[in-house]
DNA sequence: ATGAAAGCGCTAACAC
DNA sequence: GTGTTAGCGCTTTCAT
């Protein structure tokens, strides 16, 4: 039952062209040129030797053929994550967007590194570039750094950010569509009757501010103040966004209702608000507010629709996201200038944000 | 506000070695020691070549490098698809120990290539070794080709999988001990009062089939014979699993808990058995079974505690699982001979199928 | 302390 | 149709 020989290792000197062009009894020159289908190989030669390497496992060596052909068929991903918190890629939401630019870059025949930078230093993505390891960058966030994206593509670095649209942008993003994804969730929690909407997210990081914006929009709109105690500020990381809502419920600070930057910071002022002994949704009072707080997250990741409550959610679009990532890069790398864009979002009314209210 | 000059292109000649030292004054073979920091080289010079390439954003071309140091410091990983149904990369459970591995690599100095290959020939994966673009493999999952990923290890690629120990196994796996696994799930449903408990998986993948193993170890030892009519077969993908759970509650046939393979086939039968008018965890009866269905899943995502119900999962220990790969992988580089390993898997006791029943 | 030259594994003129 | 030769961008003897 167990394993006979567990992968034991020697070395053994891998073959090369000539090995194989030896073997064959041909030159080196012939070898190649049958391997990569030439016709000026005689059929039977060729034929021949492409059986004689695949019997031996030969495989042209990558690293040469591309220096000697100045090719290069890889694309860096690159996924940030924060040096201080020692945070690994986690969220849903990176995760399913890398798995999905996965799958873009190989249907086009492209190979995929996958690189985690720290998030203070998306800059140092550069060297993915320089060094030639890769055509070119798919970057999953501008994080703070929107200064270091500009300067990598005044150097001309091929690269294509997920994150928003922000002012004085040289570089190419794509994102789903911030200010809108903020208003519509705000917008959602006032008909609902919210009075006093939280923002739970870091402003700080360009998607969460556009997120704000859309809702100070929808605030002022509704003749609402925004009131900077309904701000709390969290990263895109679960406990301390608990912690965040904890101290805001403990605080005495009125809230009935929550704008999350992501589902899993939903989820987390979900428990917050229950812990603290109130109801998630609520229901809307005579006097206006809500007896309970309504709650909208942020991306509507694959599971939202099975929490509790389910989690009423803007939802992002992250198949087309991760392959319009992809085509913008190679369209940049087949010399197009590629304009930023944004990808539409929509609301998804599930039981944390009902739609219509008993 | 919209962008100056959105990421034009033009190629301008990538720097190489030869440009630095003549901008430096000084031969090739200086840059080429001051850049690797040799003390062969006059400290003044050293600096200057430093400063002069840092300014010029010039690093070593890397494939060039590899090719004369015959070195290589990337490693793929492989996460098969099924080609049959497009399915791609999606269970939070491969993304997130793909995460996991994209950090342990990167502590290590190690890149990443992320492949995705028909899961019908991982052995197409030996191809990314063969051809020098990795120096060894970890593969996600043995999918229903033991037999390639022996031949493999025969062909003596250097290749850690992620998966069951099954019999005559020539290489390296690793992961959750997943006999106890579904073992400790059954026994959990027939100490609730279970008396017909379905299997949800594909016995024909090792992980699943060990699982069921463990299933059928537990009903046996509760003097209970499984029972054909109990196995739903579904691939680890939601919609097939819905399908297939709905077919089983149409059908008449009687069941009163549902070991899962994953937490996402848990939530889809669920949502079935709800669909179908019962209720999830139910109530055990006297005269024995439950009124409901009690469900367990697999893997414990982690939002498994926020869905509804709250999920009563196998925990699989993701972050150590996905160091632990990379460990195996780096030390069987090394030369050592690394032998396949389970790593413990443990219940987390949850609504889906609580403890103490009223 | 620095330079010249050979060669990592491969391809593509250019011969024959 | 096949072989010879000169590099792709780099490192490293071996000279000096």
């Amino acid at each position: 039952m167990s394993p006979t020989d567990p992968a034991r290792k020697v070395p053994a000197r891998r073959l090369q062209m000539a090995d194989i062009a030896r073997l064959a009894g041909v030159s080196m020159s012939t070898v190649s040129r049958a391997l990569s289908g030439s016709h000026l190989v005689n059929e039977e030669t060729r034929t021949r030797i492409a059986e004689l390497a695949r019997s031996l496992n030969y495989t042209i060596n990558l690293g040469a053929q591309n220096l000697r052909l100045q090719k290069n068929q890889t694309v860096a991903v690159v996924v940030p994550y924060d040096a201080q918190s020692r945070q690994h890629i986690s969220d849903p939401f990176f995760l399913s967007i890398v798995g999905g630019i996965a799958d873009a870059l190989t249907d086009r025949g492209y190979d995929m590194l996958l690189s985690r930078v720290d998030a203070e230093r998306l800059d140092n993505a550069a060297q993915l570039f320089h060094s030639g390891k890769a055509i070119g960058l798919i970057v999953i966030g501008q994080w703070r750094h929107h200064d270091q994206l500009n300067d990598m593509a005044a150097a001309r670095v091929p690269l294509v950010v997920w994150g928003g649209l922000l002012p004085q942008q040289l570089y190419c993003s794509l994102g789903g569509d911030n200010v809108t994804g903020g208003r519509l969730a705000t917008e959602h929690l006032l008909a609902l009757g919210c009075r006093r909407v939280v923002f739970l997210g870091d402003a700080q990081l360009p998607e969460a501010g556009l997120r704000r914006e859309g809702y100070v929009q929808a605030l002022r709109a509704a003749g609402i103040d925004p009131d900077p105690a309904l701000e709390v500020v969290s990263p895109f990381q679960t406990i301390a966004a608990r912690a965040a809502m904890d101290r805001l419920c403990a605080s005495g600070v009125a809230f009935d209702g929550v704008v999350a930057c992501s589902d899993l910071l939903a989820l987390q002022a979900v428990h917050a608000v229950r812990a603290a002994g109130r109801e998630v949704p609520g229901h809307p009072q005579p006097g206006g507010g809500r007896s309970g707080v309504a709650i909208v997250g942020y991306d509507d990741m694959p599971v939202a629709s099975f929490t509790e409550p389910p989690l009423t959610t803007v939802h992002q679009p992250v198949a087309l996201a991760a392959v319009e990532l992809v085509d913008a890069l190679l369209a940049m790398l087949g010399g197009a200038a590629v304009a930023p864009r944004m990808l539409p979002v929509h609301l998804v009314v599930r039981g944390s944000a009902p739609t219509a209210d008993a």
